[in-house]
DNA sequence: CGAGGGTTTGAATTAGATCAACTCTCGTGG
DNA sequence: CCACGAGAGTTGATCTAATTCAAACCCTCG
C-alpha cells in the first residue's frame, strides 16, 4: 500500500477561503468570515491514480470532501464481484456512515484531492453551523436519488438502455446548464460495466452498437461524442 | 381514485405525544415539552391498502412519517416496468427529494397510518430543533447505506442470492437484536419480484428452491420460517 | 521492441425471462 | 351450501439477452 501525502490545511493562508471546490461542496454553507474555523481542522490530502483510500468495514474516523479528481465508490463480495455505487467528483462529500465503519471503499481513478475531516471535529462544526448541516442534509437527499434512479437501472433496464442512461447522465454538466456533446470517460471500461451492473464484454459491444447506429461518435475509448441526445435519452428511458 | 380519511392531529389531546411510533421515528428527537409545536402542523392520515398516497413527479408538498403498516416504494419506465426501491415501515420518513417533485411513488401495502407534514412548516419547525434536522440525516444516511447494498444486490447477485439477502434482512428485527426465525410478508410475490429485480416466476422458483434445501419452510405463501439461518446468510453473500 | 494494461470481437453457454397452463384460496351471490 | 370468478401463486417448456470462454488488437511505456 503506498503512501498518501498530506499537509495540514493550516499551513496555507486561508486553504478554505480560497479553496477552488468550495462553491461546488457543502463548505459553501459557511460564511467566508467563519471559514477559518473549518480550516483549522480541514487536512488536505493528495490520492495518486489507483490508490485506495477508504476500505470498506474499515473504522470511519474522516469524512472527506473531494476538491479535485474523480473516485470510484464501491462495494464488494466475498467472492471478488464488484458493485460500483457511484463515482466521485469535486465537491462530493463522503464518509457518511451508519455505525462507525465505511459502507464503502473509494480509489482514485486520476489523482484526486481531497480535504479531511476528523469525524469528531466536524460533528462541533456541525454544532456551530446548522447551516452545514442542511446542506450535507440536502446532499445526502441528492445522493438518495441518484441512488433510486441507479436500482431502476440495474434492476429493470437493459444493456443498451443502461449504457443510454449513462451516457446521458454523463452529459449533464455537473453544475451548470448546457449538455456536453463531448464526454470523457476517465474510467475504465471495467469500471462502468461494475457501475451498470453488466460485463466489460457486454459494454464494449453495447458501445460499438450505439455507435453503429449513429447515436454517438468514439474518437478514442475514452472520449464519446453524443451526436443524437434525444434519442439517446429516449433510449435511456425505455422508449423504442 | 378513491378517498384517504385524515384529520388535524390537534384533535386528539396530545397526538404526538402519545405517538406509539414516536420512538421509532425521527419525532423522537425532539423533547416531550416540545412536541405540541410539532402536533400543530401535523396531520394524521389513514391510507387504505392498496392506495396510493405519493405520486411520483407530483409536485412535492408534504413530508410523510409512517406511524403503522407496509407501504412500497417505486420507480417506473414509461412502459410499465417497476422497480420497487424499498418498502416502508412505522418509523419510516418519507418524501426527501431534491427538486420540488416526488422522486418516488409509494402505495400502501396494508391499511397504513401516517402523519402529513407540510414542507414549509415542517422547515420552520427544523429551523427552531437542529435535534430533529440531525435525525433527519442519520435516516437518510441510514437508507443510503441500504441503497447502496441494493444496488450490489442487483448488480451482481444471483436470484438465490437476492432472495436469501430479502429473508436475511427480513429476519433482522427492524429495532431490536434478536433474530426473527419466522417472518411475515406483507407484500406479493410480484412485490418480490420488482424488488429483487426479478419476474414473478423466477422468485417462485427459487422460493420452492429454498424449501427443497430445507434451508425455510413456507407454512403459507407469506409465511416464512427460516430453518437455517447461516446458511441462509452466507448465500446472501454469495458463499457457496 | 516487447510486455502488459485496456479494449474489442467472436463463438458457445446459461441464468433468468417469457409464454402458457394449471392450482389454490377466498369472497360473492345464487 | 356450493358454484363461480378473480387474483395470487406455482410449475413446465421454450427462448434470449447477457455471460463466459477464448482470441486478437491496440496503445503506451520502459
Amino acid at each position: 500500500m503506498a503512501e498518501i501525502r498530506f499537509q495540514t490545511a493550516a499551513t496555507g493562508s486561508e486553504p478554505c477561503a480560497s479553496c477552488g471546490a468550495r462553491a461546488d461542496s457543502v463548505c459553501a454553507a459557511i460564511h467566508k468570515d467563519d471559514l477559518a474555523r473549518l480550516a483549522r481542522i480541514a487536512v488536505v490530502s493528495n490520492v495518486g491514480a489507483g490508490q485506495t483510500f477508504i476500505h470498506e468495514g474499515d473504522p470511519a474516523v474522516d469524512f472527506f470532501n473531494i476538491t479535485g479528481g474523480t473516485a470510484r465508490l464501491f462495494k464488494l463480495l466475498p467472492d471478488g464481484r464488484r458493485q460500483i455505487t457511484g463515482f466521485a467528483h469535486t465537491g462530493d462529500f463522503l464518509g457518511l456512515s451508519s455505525h462507525g465503519a465505511y459502507t464503502l471503499g473509494a480509489e482514485a481513478i486520476d489523482p484526486v484531492h481531497l480535504c479531511r475531516f476528523p469525524r469528531a471535529s466536524l460533528r462541533a462544526v456541525l454544532n456551530d453551523f446548522p447551516s452545514m448541516e442542511r446542506a450535507l442534509l440536502q446532499h445526502a437527499d441528492d445522493e438518495l436519488v441518484a441512488a433510486q434512479n441507479q436500482m431502476l437501472l440495474l434492476g429493470r433496464k437493459s444493456a443498451r438502455e443502461r449504457l443510454a442512461s449513462f451516457l446521458t447522465a454523463r452529459s449533464m454538466a455537473r453544475s451548470c446548464q448546457p449538455r456536453m456533446t463531448r464526454i470523457t470517460l476517465p474510467m475504465t471500461r471495467g469500471d462502468i460495466a461494475d457501475y451498470l451492473g453488466l460485463t466489460v464484454e457486454t459494454v464494449s459491444r453495447t458501445f460499438t452498437w450505439l455507435k453503429a447506429e449513429k447515436l454517438i461518435d468514439l474518437p478514442s475509448p475514452q472520449e464519446v461524442v453524443i451526436l443524437r441526445a434525444t434519442e439517446l435519452e429516449a433510449m435511456a428511458c425505455g422508449l423504442n
